[in-house]
RNA sequence: GGCCCGUUCGUCUAGGGGUUAGGACGCCAGGUUUUCAUCCUGGUAACACGGGUUCAAAUCCCGUACGGGCUGCCA
């Protein structure tokens, strides 16, 4: 294949959802299988709904995830600008070319003339209104005026819009990489807006300008612009451009986790999931959303996670490194069918990708969380600690939950053991452990085990009567890695803190409550 | 309503005329482990339905049902 030239297009309209992501995901992935270029365009036509910092909320996202940008705004390139604002201009002169060869015309009704006609169809019966051939001479606009009005009224103040002016009796055939030939009746079509009355383009006519200048080959988007994909034919068409047309793929939606439709940013918030891959701060709480990396994902594993969303490499490997999925990657084996979110499984690659990170990696991530509970371990301390627990956590935030005694000796201790196992006559045995284990020396997991099951086995007690009490009193809890590596890393010292303090606190917890 | 797309275990999917319909997540059971987790072994579970075509259909064709998308001077 040649070099691909590809665009990732979003519009700056708030956080980036996770489909999107995916798009750019998919384009990125083809870019680099053949030595591509991976472009990042800005569709920000609409000026209406253009929110301040969702660009670099964009280009955050894509670096967080590693999809480096080869053009793009702030990037460069021989293509630019690559934001459409900035390309007002170029888009006006292709409305007037359209114009001139009788395949775009003038039209003048309002926006609320519109509606109103909208509405008036809609009483009549049935929502059928659609601005097409047979409509647009019952419309106000350059080919059902007479020439002289038409004049006028562009002239005049008034603001228009142009329209596409769609062929009749025509068969547009597309040929999607993923779902094959489909086929539209131009007589189905309307004639859609190209150039809006404030002088911008809308999505159809600037995509087709802004993909053919820049010399797009490939141009893979969500499965809900099919519907519009023969109005982007003609339109190429109409410019003279059908034969370095890009091939389109166009990409299965990904569905909701229960039930049915498109994964909505609702669906973050009421199942407790993340829909973005970066926390979002909005206006309002409403529209504020937390993301992936805040939840505590690794990037490599929404990456793969994603990535499989709607494509698989046909083999049985699951596992896949952004280099190893730009080896893998085809459009040929994107499914058709929308994918269901899946929230286990993404925990489960997260999971996976979690025990892969070398405790170094480990602690540097998990170094801020725990200061911001207000503890400061040293290097070797953290490393270990992530070493032991990595095994046991599925997400980044985990590693303080379930291992909060690492840095607190504040326990909550697990009253259902301390209930079954503290047992009165073996009080005595217990001081004693706290005992040997006070001058014990080298402090050592090794050393620790043979003291405590040597104690245990002089005593006739078995496991179950001492590891859970001793485990509970250093750690709160029966969960967790072993526990004389546990004792070793905390230090002589401490332990014998916490012997004390949790020997003392299950007296009371046993106390019968007066 | 119209147009378009889709449909293999609960979920992600492999398989594209002849397979015991394969894998992964989840779930269940067993093993390993002082505990938890990891890990290992096993189990559960699917071709939406109806017609064709064919010696043979999950696979090709048509229809039905169901689901989804689009139907904006949004992208």
């Amino acid at each position: 294949m040649e070099k691909p030239r590809v665009r990732f297009a979003p519009s700056p309209t708030g956080a980036l959802h996770i489909g999107g992501v995916r798009t750019a995901l998919y384009n990125y992935l083809l870019a680099k299988r053949f030595n591509g270029t991976f472009i990042l365009r800005i569709e920000d036509t609409d000026q209406t709904r253009y929110v301040p910092g969702a660009e670099k909320y964009i280009i955050d996202s894509l670096e967080w995830l590693g999809l480096s940008i080869d053009e793009g705004p702030g990037q460069g390139g021989e293509y630019g600008p690559y934001r459409q604002s900035e390309r007002k201009a170029l888009y006006g002169k292709y409305a007037q070319q359209l114009i001139d060869n009788g395949h775009a015309y003038y039209a003048f009704d309002t926006p609320d003339e519109l509606d109103k006609r909208r509405e008036e169809e809609k009483e009549k019966g049935k929502h059928s209104f659609k601005y097409d051939a047979g409509m647009r001479m019952s419309m106000r606009n350059s080919l059902s005026l007479p020439a002289a009005e038409v004049e006028q009224l562009l002239s005049s103040e008034a603001p228009y819009a142009i329209r596409l002016k769609i062929p009749t009796d025509e068969v547009v055939l597309i040929n999607d990489i993923v779902r094959g030939e489909v086929r539209f009746q131009s007589n189905e079509l309307d004639d859609k807006i190209i150039l809006k009355g404030d002088g911008m383009p809308t999505y159809h006519l600037a995509n087709i300008v802004d993909d053919h200048l820049m010399k797009i080959s490939h141009v893979i988007r969500g499965e809900e612009w099919l519907p519009s994909t023969a109005h982007h034919i003609l339109l190429y068409r109409a410019l003279g451009w059908e034969e370095t047309m890009p091939v389109f793929a166009h990409l299965p939606l990904i569905l909701k986790p229960n039930g049915k439709g498109k994964l909505s940013k609702r669906d973050g918030d009421k199942l407790g999931i993340p829909v973005f891959p970066l926390s979002w701060e909005g206006a309002t709480e409403e529209e504020s959303f937390k993301g992936f990396r805040e939840f505590g994902f690794l990037p490599q594993a929404a990456l793969n996670f994603l990535a499989f969303l709607g494509w698989n490499p046909g083999t049985e490997q699951e596992m896949f490194s952004l280099t190893e999925l730009c080896e893998a990657f085809s459009l040929e084996k994107i499914g058709k069918a929308g994918a269901r979110f899946d929230i286990d499984k993404a925990k489960w690659f997260n999971q996976q990708y979690i025990i892969a990170q070398n405790n170094a990696t480990l602690a540097e991530m998990v170094r801020p969380m725990i200061a911001a509970k207000g503890f400061s371990p040293n290097t070797a301390f953290l490393q270990t600690f992530c070493g032991m627990m990595k095994e046991r956590v599925t997400l980044l935030p985990d590693f303080w939950t379930a291992g909060y005694y690492f840095f607190s000796n504040e326990l909550e201790y697990d009253a259902k053991t301390v209930r079954k196992k503290w047992k009165p006559e073996n009080k005595a045995f217990f001081a004693e452990i706290k005992q040997l284990l006070a001058s014990l020396d080298p402090f050592e997991a090794a050393n620790i085990k043979t003291t405590i099951v040597g104690h245990m086995e002089a005593n006739e007690l078995g496991f179950g009567d001492v590891l859970p009490i001793v485990r509970v009193a250093v750690s709160g809890t029966v969960k967790g890695p072993d526990i004389f590596e546990i004792m070793e890393l905390l230090g002589r010292e401490e332990i014998q803190v916490r012997l004390a303090k949790g020997f003392a606190t299950f007296d009371e917890m046993k106390a019968p409550s007066a």
